[in-house]
DNA sequence: CTATTTTAATCAGTATACCGCGTTAATACC
DNA sequence: GGTATTAACGCGGTATACTGATTAAAATAG
């Protein structure tokens, strides 16, 4: 025994029932479909140098203008602690500004700069690309299907995450 | 102009066309799926105290002993320096041994210790659990639906990720 | 057999994502 | 009005995920 062969043994310890190929696990999936799209979310707009949860809270940023970190963690979807680094590197960078909040002193009001507010109106170009690159080898058919199962699943299960987002609006 | 009302101001740089809801980016869907799928997982399997990658690493080594970290990363679709990460952590908690391989001495072998294994086999239930409970709003056959579409995109688009897994078996 | 190239791994650095604790300010209660 | 509770932040810590550079070993070209 012991022979001193080190290529993968094959029958070492896989005694018959080998769990679940990753392919039948939706977690899998999800998992490489997020991957993927950070990639190629990235890669598309890549000139503004803006990442999709950076894109995320600044587009909150423009639908609502004065927000605190809590009111953006809900509309982006984002987790609080996250939302706070996220606005940091933004206002690092000169894209969005921070302020006391007047009425209630605990907030920190968020908007954008001029300069924010003109690359993420910028940027929905190049958000449009990812998208459509992302969707290409589904059939317009089956990517509203997608969208729809996607929506669904994460509208039942929204209170799971730490990041519960503003329900998706019903109108 | 400049008026210091300080509450949102609805209309201050919100001209007309507001950007598209996140509810229609596929991006923020699967992004939210992704953090929902994990906040479930982890509570699922919170008696081991292992995540999501983690388990798709350790069976990964219960189907390929002795595999190297490219192999792992591969087969997983973990990154690269991701995989040698979660390993140190898994080698530190004893459910893992590394070793340099024999023959090509770049590489680190990895096995599974007897406590790994048991661990990866004790887990299946729990991480079942986790995907039920996921999938539990929708019904048998849009669960397939989703299944089926998701793995459909990540097949066509698995170059554009960096960790770019083994290709779905075709079988 | 030497020189180039390729490959596996490592390291440093950055960004997301979350937890738990503590601080401070606003609100509710008495 | 003083106390208890709630709420918004901040900080430290951990895990995933990726980039770019470097090192060392193997494979290949000349």
């Amino acid at each position: 025994m012991v022979s001193p062969m080190t290529a993968i043994p094959e029958s070492e310890t896989n005694t018959g029932g080998s769990l679940t190929s990753l392919w039948e696990r939706p977690g899998y999936l999800i998992r490489r479909l997020h991957q993927i799209h950070v990639a190629i979310f990235l890669d598309e707009c890549a000139e503004y140098g803006i990442t999709p949860v950076q894109y995320a809270v600044m587009t909150a940023l423009l639908n609502a203008p004065g927000a605190d970190q809590v009111t953006l963690a809900r509309d982006a979807g984002i987790d609080r602690t996250n939302v706070a680094d996220v606005l940091a590197r933004l206002a690092q960078r000169g894209l969005v500004k921070r302020e006391a909040g007047t009425q209630d002193r605990r907030m920190r009001i968020a908007r954008l700069t001029e300069e924010g507010d003109r690359v993420a109106r910028d940027m929905e170009h190049a958000s449009l690309s990812a998208q459509a690159k992302l969707m290409a080898p589904l059939s317009s058919d089956k990517r509203e299907l997608l969208m729809s199962l996607m929506g669904e699943l994460v509208d039942a299960n929204n209170e799971f995450s730490r990041a519960p987002a503003r329900k998706r609006p019903t109108g």
